[in-house]
DNA sequence: GGTCATGATGATACACTATATCATGGTGGC
DNA sequence: GCCACCATGATATAGTGTATCATCATGACC
């Protein structure tokens, strides 16, 4: 195991919400000094799409985000959050998980070499008993697209990659269960 | 390279159709033999949207199917063809591109040790340029994937690599014309 | 101050993607 | 014949994402 693949659980998961103030509350202070060194523009707005999606602790559709956000803004629309969540992709604050048509809060820990490093590479496992994901950077996965890549000449710039399956937790209540 | 990553473009991708009647006829074929030999029912409809996914020669959305299917097939609806995909993914005789919310016929070539084998392992190069797609096979990525997953206790059912990038044609376009 | 370019948001409408549901019809087992 | 099973027809609706134009704030520049 070379690739210190660091986990990095979304979701509760199982059931149950994880509404983390203290953990949301630190990742949208990490966010704003990230967005303010770099120049771009953590407005309210996006600040506050981006704490729903830190709420929500799992994947959370485009919809979803909508009707939670009229809570706080009268006449959001579909465009509204849509591209909030553009910003917050191309900020890597957010990754958008394509077979669920879903978005989560990048669960990267500060101190890792990158920092929100524009599009890091991150894998998804998606248990398809519970519905939990979480969100692991494998370098080993990561090297290997890239040679892939790299043999047929291609010029990598985003890689998606999403493993649907049982985790670990589920796995071991189907052994005991039957 | 060791993985053995064989190529298998789809999409003549750079401005014309791939209308490789012969090829597709003898994966028409192919298809009917796995699917006779597995018990599964490849009718008539199946096989006319197995024919023009194929004849497409790229990505192709399920309602651009649809209008063409309305060629031969009246009544034909939305869920006429989104059931024939279904049973053609899960027999693996094309693939979902979820970033592009397209379909490709699986170019798995026989004689790999596979043949359509179930879901097998598969990566996807998207040129965001020229928007021409290759599906590659590479050994290297299925097994980090499962090693990555292995460590967490992750089951693996279905994997999904999409890598989107410059493809090798424009790059050196790229590099002559500046 | 005035003007202008830029970027963010508001607001409306629409396009695209996918599924639920019930009805119909064919095939083969018994 | 009857039934179970599967594929298809047909209609309606749900879910996801963009195009477009208007408005408004900010800051550069003259």
């Amino acid at each position: 195991m070379t690739e210190h693949a660091h986990d990095a659980h979304h979701g509760s998961g199982h059931g149950h919400h994880a509404h983390r103030g203290g953990d949301v509350e630190a990742s949208l202070e990490r966010a704003a000094a990230t967005c303010l060194a770099r120049g771009a523009q953590l407005t309210e707005l996006r600040r506050q799409v981006l704490r729903l999606v830190l709420e929500s602790g799992q994947p959370i559709g485009a919809y979803a985000l909508l009707d939670r956000l009229r809570g706080e803004r009268r006449g959001a629309a579909p465009p509204t959050v849509y591209r909030a969540l553009d910003f917050l992709m191309e900020q890597g604050l957010i990754h958008k998980i394509e077979r669920l048509n879903a978005f989560v809060g990048c669960a990267e820990e500060p101190g890792h070499g990158h920092t929100h490093a524009h599009p890091h590479p991150h894998q998804f496992l998606i248990c398809g008993r519970c519905g939990s994901t979480a969100e692991v950077c494998d370098e080993g996965v990561a090297h290997a697209v890239a040679g892939a890549a790299a043999r047929l000449g291609f010029v990598v710039h985003r890689t998606t990659v999403e493993v649907e399956g049982i985790c670990a937790h589920c796995a071991s209540a189907d052994a005991t269960a039957g």
